[in-house]
DNA sequence: ACACCACTGCGTACCTGCTACGCTATTTAG
DNA sequence: CTAAATAGCGTAGCAGGTACGCAGTGGTGT
């Protein structure tokens, strides 16, 4: 009967409350929501340690383990608890706009909380805000009629890109913010680096002077984003005419 | 003159060998040669620390640090060694083959270490092998006549998309080796949590039965990586088509 | 030949972080 | 009222990163 995944069950509160016992100065909610906090206000996921997310609550460190099996699955908890549930679709739009408007919309709750995508990945989604994500993209291809199986290798493709762009992105503006010079001067470096002989592809890109002028970082990185997401878009555009 | 970033240079093997003190017995490239076959025989990124690495080479712990300034600096070494460089694209191939040979090559690389897709990134390419992966998609590119920015914005994409599914695909086949049933049950697990009035798109995935019988893990994600490329590679083509 | 000094390896020690274990206090079922 | 179940917590063990300073080593310049 009861064969859910313990962490499942906990990402949807299901276990059942105990009866006996003193009552519980924590709750789960708490600890997911202070852990958050941390991280939110370091920007950094190795902020969270289960004695800060304790003090933070006013009690100690051990505590915490009465609600939680360990530290990983506090991560989980907080990899579901973190995005908020998606924005409904407007009303009869196309898939291309659905999904870039999904789209827009992880950005925009991921940015919230730029440790997400350092967070381990332990499956497939399965919490309550997590799939209804999931839901949601495979929503803006219900007018297709393609077959629910390409529906999710459709959506799975975006979220890993989405993901691997969010991750990217969020390392590379933290690294910036450490160290602004070592991106400004990216294209000299390479110059001085490279052989123009055995990276002649690379030379030539140089050479072109993409890698100068490195302008507004979040910005670039946005153009970058919708650039990659307009490809993979256009990808699925033509698989529809392919198969539809 | 000489304002390189220290682990660039130190990637590529500038700095200048001390004239004076005892003969190191440890190099660099032991060093880096170590803290990758242990990571490669435990199959976890985790199991490289610094005492271990030592011990393995012989030596005492602090002994590393002379030859690197910590274990984030250690890591980066590991990023760009562990990738051997590309085979050379075969010759007159259009750019599609020749990506699609790029990606394949990327996936058999990474493929060696599967711990490669945890470690942190730290900025945009800039070691010797790495870089030698960008030139050889750049280089797929090179027939297309498109602008070189363009060039670089189709290949970041790649890389992207690329590294986001070998991260999604080795953390999920860590995960299924931990814990197969969980995998097993995924779609009788989403059955029993999800309500279909709220989530609807998600429940006709389910009852098309997508979701059920997880045949062979491997054969699947590889399955989903080539879709999801076959996808981007579209989005390429018409790009090119309405750019060329 | 000798003194100097940059450099390597390393022992020690400190700090942070996760968590197993067991005690005590609290609440409710019977 | 007693027993069982449960919450919080103090202690302690273990692992891992790394600052610091000492000892030995071998070119360099006098």
């Amino acid at each position: 009967m009861d064969e859910l995944p313990p962490d499942v069950a906990l990402m949807w509160r299901l276990r059942e409350t105990p009866r006996r016992g003193p009552k519980p100065t924590l709750s789960l909610d708490d600890i997911v929501r202070a852990a958050i906090e941390i991280a939110d206000e370091e920007n950094d996921l190795a902020a969270v340690s289960m004695a800060r997310v304790a003090e933070r609550l006013g009690n100690s460190t051990m505590a915490l383990y009465r609600h939680v099996k360990s530290k990983d699955e506090l991560l989980i908890l907080m990899s579901d608890a973190a995005l908020e549930r998606p924005e409904p679709l407007p009303a009869d739009v196309d898939w291309r706009t659905g999904l870039t408007f999904w789209a827009d919309g992880v950005m925009t709750a991921v940015r919230k909380h730029s440790w997400y995508a350092k967070l381990p990945i332990s499956g497939p989604p399965a919490g309550p805000n997590n799939l209804a994500w999931f839901d949601a993209a495979l929503g803006a291809l219900a007018g297709t009629g393609l077959p629910e199986e390409a529906k999710v290798g459709i959506a799975m493709g975006l979220i890993t890109y989405v993901q691997g762009e969010m991750r990217m992105a969020m390392d590379l503006a933290a690294g910036f913010a450490d160290n602004p010079d070592v991106f400004r001067q990216y294209g000299a470096t390479l110059a001085r680096v490279i052989d123009p002989k055995q990276m002649p592809a690379l030379a030539r890109v140089l050479d072109a002077g993409v890698f100068d002028e490195v302008g507004d970082f979040e910005q670039e990185s946005d153009q970058d984003f919708d650039f990659g997401l307009q490809l993979y878009l256009d990808g699925v555009a033509a698989f529809i005419e392919r198969v539809g």
